[in-house]
DNA sequence: GGTCTGACTAGGT
DNA sequence: AACCTAGCCAGAC
C-alpha cells in the first residue's frame, strides 16, 4: 500500500511541462479528495527529486506562501522560464495553464 | 493515543 | 475583489 505521499507524487509527476495544476486538483488525481494540504505538506518535505513541485499552485492561480520565501521565487522563475506568465500581482491565468488531464 | 500543525479550499460577507 | 471562517486529515510529537 503506497503511502499518501507517494500517490501525490506520482501526480505530480504527471503534470507536463508548461503546465500547473492546483493543489486541491493533485489531491483528486491522486485519490484523496481534500486533502490539499497534504499535497503541499508532502511537497514540503521533499529534497532533491526530479518532482516538478514548481508546477504546483493553489487555486487561485498564486505561488502559495511557505516559510522560506526564497523557494517562491525560484518556484516563479521556474514556470515563467516554461513559458508560464504572471500579471502583476502575482497571479498566473489558471485559464490557459491549467492542466487538463 | 490525544493534540497540534499546515505549499489548501469552498463558501459566505 | 479581498477578507474571514469552518472544514479538512495525514504526519509529527
Amino acid at each position: 500500500m503506497p503511502s499518501t505521499y507517494e500517490k501525490i507524487y506520482a501526480v505530480v509527476k504527471k503534470i507536463p511541462y508548461g503546465r500547473v495544476a492546483t493543489y486541491g486538483q493533485v489531491a483528486g488525481l491522486a485519490g484523496i479528495p481534500r486533502q490539499a494540504r497534504q499535497v503541499g505538506y508532502a511537497l514540503n518535505h521533499l529534497t532533491d527529486n526530479d518532482i516538478p513541485w514548481h508546477r504546483v499552485i493553489n487555486a487561485r492561480g498564486e505561488i502559495s506562501g511557505r516559510s522560506n520565501p526564497d523557494y517562491a521565487r525560484l518556484q516563479r522563475i521556474l514556470l515563467e522560464e516554461e513559458g508560464i506568465t504572471f500579471s502583476p500581482d502575482g497571479r498566473t491565468s489558471l485559464t490557459r495553464f491549467l492542466w487538463k488531464p
